[in-house]
RNA sequence: GCCCCCAUCGUCUAGCGGUCCAGGACGCCGCCCUUUCAAGGCGGUAGCACGGGUUCGAACCCCGUUGGGGGCACCA
């Protein structure tokens, strides 16, 4: 069946650019810069999802790379589950990341308003037009005399609604108000197969008869929302929809419902449709609400970067290049094409998305990755905020060498830590395994004896006084010499450079911890 | 039960009929660098689910099997 619309594929020549021909499904390949329109149009109940986050990036990417128009809506549509918190908490998040929208909340907009629960007038009216057309009607069925018309028939009664109130006389329609009922509005569903040519996918039918006509509006009025989601579409101009797989089965109620739309003159065609895989978590089930990583909120909260999550985000389901992973905010706009995303699920990797993350943190200039890392260390209690000049004088110091050996900015808080407060607690794993035997309490004693007789406190001095007491002198190996030594000064063992370390703390502080530390030891 | 989607290293992927005894990345293992941990450099490990076609030729196209996932509300 055809589709027409400010989207269709057909009217674009199937070729984004005349030269290369690139796209998976090069008949549905993008139109023109400038007409694509994307949204993202979550719920604000509870947790922020990744899964969700990273459907709005590649909407918000297949917009920007297209020179189109990306539009958030909030569905808040269901006055029990939703908050404003949750709301709130939405835009933070998008916000976060980098992404922003021409149309939506807080910015306005020609289609506006851009949260459902301000446009009820606007659906009251479609739906009324929908009725008077004919494309929708009353139905008085309950549920249970749906099922027990399917069980006398001998169908399973899963199948669902069986279109049983089609035709129903005025008379009979009397009647059942007369009986107090009130009737919800179905959709009538086309005699015919729905198909499309979805974008990542291609194409994808459903038979004629295998979707049951569908509930608009409620009994009591409220619209639902296999209904308000394409009329706002329709009326916002969406050309491309991108969105999770499953929606996918709910695809060939949305194609009818726009055709019935375009009908009455609501909708201007039916926009392209792209389902994404899904994001799973361990054993490939789709990432579960419980699920920690799919927590949106604690990835800012670790300190990772905008850029380096969106970065990860955007390899589920897409790859940039065959011998390259990454790559910037603007490299993925440059870059970023519908047609070539991938078509099967995508699991969450932690630890890859903290190796890329840690690849954007080493690649930040220093002053950058300085400021990232102030909010952090300050809520830990480390520094002011700002940070004080003495503070920030360390910082500055430490920081090139910090940075290179951390993956995310609240590592900053463990590895520099010592350095801001006396109040250091060995870790007790590194106590265990740095501490642990008569060799610990030699060690410490001899480099407290070199560096209290140490002259001049600076990092290739004390590089020299070490060596010669630990190495030369002991006979230690370098491990052996400086495990105890590292871990007595910074309560780890991965800290910083040691001597360089050693310098900011100055010559008291060093050795009050190694005299700490040395009350540590088996003996 | 019905409908739909999917199937390349452990994981994310490249691959669009010959250039693939399948390339990259993460992980893991080893070596080098560093008389310090980490980082870094170098190398290694491991995969086309199975069976039939089509074709001179198939990871790639078709069919089937198996396996995985999702959807079937007066929720969104």
């Amino acid at each position: 069946m055809r589709h027409r619309g400010p989207g269709h594929a057909d009217e674009h020549g199937g070729r984004r650019r005349p030269d290369v021909d690139r796209g998976r499904h090069p008949m549905t390949a993008a139109p023109a810069a400038g007409t694509v329109r994307t949204r993202f149009c979550p719920s604000p109940t509870g947790m922020v999802h990744v899964g969700l986050i990273r459907t709005a990036l590649f909407n918000w990417a297949h917009a920007r790379h297209s020179g189109g128009a990306f539009v958030f809506r909030i569905e808040d549509t269901d006055a029990a589950r939703d908050s404003e918190a949750s709301y709130r908490h939405l835009l933070d998040s998008l916000r976060w990341l980098g992404l922003d929208w021409d149309e939506g909340p807080e910015v306005g907009g020609p289609h506006g308003p851009y949260r459902q629960s301000q446009r009820h007038d606007v659906y009251r009216e479609v739906a009324a037009k929908l009725l008077e057309s004919g494309h929708a009607y009353e139905s008085f069925s309950s549920n249970e005399e749906v099922d027990a018309r399917r069980r006398a028939a001998g169908q399973d009664p899963k199948l669902g609604y069986d279109n049983h109130d089609r035709f129903l006389t005025d008379a009979q329609k009397a009647a059942f108000r007369d009986e107090g009922r009130s009737p919800v509005l179905r959709l009538r569903m086309p005699e015919e197969d729905l198909a499309w040519t979805d974008l990542v996918r291609g194409e994808v039918r459903f038979a004629a008869g295998s979707v049951p006509d569908f509930v608009l509006v409620r009994g009591n009025g409220a619209p639902l929302y296999p209904f308000v989601n394409p009329v706002d579409d329709a009326l916002m101009q969406i050309t491309d929809v991108l969105r999770g797989e499953d929606l996918l089965p709910s695809t060939p109620r949305q194609l009818a419902l726009y055709a019935a739309l375009t009908d009455i003159g609501v909708a201007a065609g039916t926009p392209r449709f792209g389902h994404l895989p899904y994001v799973t978590g361990e054993g490939n089930k789709k990432l579960s609400k419980r699920d920690p990583q799919a927590n949106f909120d604690v990835y800012p909260e670790r300190g990772f970067l905008p850029e380096g999550l969106a970065n990860y985000l955007s390899l589920l389901g897409w790859s940039i290049a065959d011998d390259r992973d990454v790559f910037s905010m603007a490299e993925l706009v440059e870059a970023f094409d519908v047609t070539r995303v991938g078509v099967n699920p995508a699991r969450f990797d932690l630890k890859k998305a903290e190796a890329i993350n840690s690849t954007h943190l080493r690649a930040l200039p220093v002053a950058e990755f300085t400021a990232r890392v102030v909010p952090f260390l300050a809520a830990a209690g480390l520094v002011a905020d700002p940070p004080t000049p003495e503070q920030q004088a360390v910082l500055e110091a430490i920081a090139p060498l910090a940075q290179e050996r951390m993956i995310v900015l609240s590592d900053a808080v463990g590895l520099l830590g010592f350095l801001f407060t006396d109040e250091v607690a060995i870790d007790p794993a590194a106590a265990a395994k740095q501490l642990g035997g008569a060799d610990a309490a030699e060690v410490l004693d001899a480099a407290t004896r070199s560096l209290t007789a140490l002259e001049d406190w600076t990092t290739p001095a004390l590089e020299a006084a070490l060596k010669q007491a630990l190495v030369e002198e002991l006979g230690r190996k370098p491990r052996q010499a400086f495990g105890p030594v590292r871990d007595a000064v910074s309560g780890r063992t991965v800290s910083p450079p040691l001597y360089e370390s050693m310098e900011l703390l100055g010559r008291e502080r060093t050795l009050a911890r190694l005299a700490a530390a040395r009350t540590q030891t088996g003996t």
